[in-house]
DNA sequence: TTGTACGCGTTATCAG
DNA sequence: CTGATAACGCGTACAA
């Protein structure tokens, strides 16, 4: 802080500097009036002689507030380079954060100790709540959350058990629209690439994917993946194609799956969508840089995001909330 | 803070509780030694009963420190769904930033106003120390850190009208490297997809490009590209093709940028790397997923982050600093 | 080994 | 409209 060699100048200084007493400085700082112009304006020369910047540290002490707002996302490694929507939320989070004048700031947690101590951090009074992205159910941060009782939302998750309000969107239903339509086109044999079944957004696209089919649903042609992940397509429809050479339609639970599924039915000779439909999930990049395009089904990321804060800033002005579910659309586009 | 209703505990609160004195609890709480064996159980006991936890606000505005460093990334919404390696980065940082026992807090600028008020922020005795990412020469958030004397650390950049120690790579060296190889494997008219060049990455790696064809560099195979992302390899290789259909090696800005590019080759019947030779730069995501694989240059993206994490560390101990440049390694693939 | 008292930089309260 | 003065919660010399 005092790295540049002087110390900081206080209100203290520049109260001096301008002949008033602190009182007036405060006011002046944080425009509540009753501020001569004459004061005010030696105030603002001695602030800018003096170099004055506000310490909130000091701030935060008395008014109890950081006007900041956490947003925490788990497992880094694989989120952002495997699910863009993350970026999305994040900067839907920013939006309207920043709009009620607080500061967003992100914490990773990537291991063991980094949740300990988010967790600490979040304690700390550092922010004044906070937005989750894929938290597990029973995590120290949940915890931490529940026990000081600090405004959170999550966003995609809808475990009943934690009552803090989370945004998602209708999986199942999703998955299902998405599904029917492959159906409709004339596809007899569809299966599954059913990622993250352990997560309910997994869980709910796989149970979608069966609700669907309906009575032609073949338990066979569900191959369940641990990720989201390019990779895991590419082993899931491996998988599938030895299971069942015929299979025609394809659901991915994400779009970085039916990328690596794609590569699997080119590299073995089909084409997509001649010989097998293939419809993703997320609407990420990936959709458009596939050939063909896929169809998929477009999440609402920025939007989530955006929900997610207005959940938490809602619970700082005293208001009620209630959790949200935001739409989804399929797109239609050349893979199926 | 007391959104649970009870009012926060304190070092008061548990001091009473345990009858002992503040300062013993004080003490207890920084183990800084000369506690009791009795007074430590009843402390220890005391904190559980009324729930103390540590108010950060208070505890900084008395050391002076935050036990934070933050994390700025600018224009995220290209970043995180162009740039693979900015994750990768920011979980370096995020290793070496933990082991010091500190928090990373990322902010994202997003907007004009972001900027400003992350700028705030930074000034606001926040955090401790600052890694910056792909930030401009002369924005508020740069003049912010230089007035305020906070330590800091670029990743990726090297104006040297700013006194701020940065951690690069060698781009130009790089990129001379992959494209004297891609050149000795026998391709006569290299064209270059050249993002970013008002960014010195985007800039040296041109030079690089240039260097390493010496008498054979041709200005007119050099197409221009605002960003290093896959869209913008679209658009270049399209019109490279129509400038020099004879073409045949291509060194991308970027892997993103490869990718688009690999695409438009595809669609014009071009066999990579039968017709053309095509070599990406950063061995991201990407550079696995084409087909072929991309040759490219691997930048150590979590190293990076790892040392500009040092650097800043290392000034707040004190410590001289110098910027470092990390080595780069050409990895050889099927794409040329 | 423990307790006391002061200071960190602000904001809030309340007389003037 | 302005100026004292009391918190805010914690760390830390210094005295005991």
């Amino acid at each position: 802080m005092t790295a540049n060699g002087r110390p900081r100048a206080t209100v203290h200084d520049v109260a001096e500097r301008a002949s008033v007493s602190r009182g007036t400085v405060s006011r002046y700082l944080n425009s509540s009036g009753y501020v001569s112009d004459e004061a005010r304006a030696r105030i603002t020369a001695a602030i800018a002689e003096v170099g004055y910047v506000r310490n909130n540290a000091a701030r935060n002490l008395v008014t109890r507030r950081s006007q900041a707002i956490g947003f925490v996302v788990h497992e880094p490694h694989l989120i952002f380079s495997e699910d863009p929507n993350i970026g999305s939320i994040m900067l839907g989070t920013n939006d309207v954060v920043a709009a009620g004048g607080c500061q967003l700031v992100v914490l990773v947690v990537d291991t063991e100790a980094d949740a300990a101590r988010v967790a600490d951090y979040l304690r700390g009074a550092f922010v004044d709540g906070v937005v989750l992205v894929s938290a597990r159910s029973h995590d120290r941060i949940t915890d931490a959350i529940e026990s000081i009782g600090l405004p959170a939302a999550f966003v995609g998750r809808t475990d009943p058990a934690v009552k803090v309000p989370h945004v998602g969107i209708d999986n199942r239903q999703a998955a299902a629209e998405i599904t029917r339509r492959l159906a409709r086109s004339g596809r007899a044999r569809i299966g599954m690439l059913a990622s993250a079944l352990d997560r309910d957004s997994g869980a709910d696209r796989w149970e979608g994917f069966a609700e669907a089919l309906g009575a032609r649903y073949d338990e066979r042609l569900v191959v369940p993946l641990p990720l989201y992940s390019y990779s895991a397509g590419v082993q899931g429809m491996t998988e599938l194609l030895e299971r069942e050479p015929d299979v025609d339609g394809v659901v991915a639970a994400s779009d970085a799956v039916a990328a690596g599924a794609l590569e699997v039915l080119r590299a073995h000779g089909r084409d997509v969508p001649g010989d097998v439909g293939l419809v993703g999930f997320d609407d990420s990049a990936w959709a458009q840089r596939c050939n063909p395009h896929l169809s998929t089904v477009r999440q609402p990321a920025r939007d989530m995001g955006r929900a997610a804060a207005r959940l938490v800033l809602d619970q700082l002005a005293g208001r009620d909330v209630a959790s949200v579910t935001l739409p989804t659309e399929v797109v239609w586009r050349g893979s199926a």
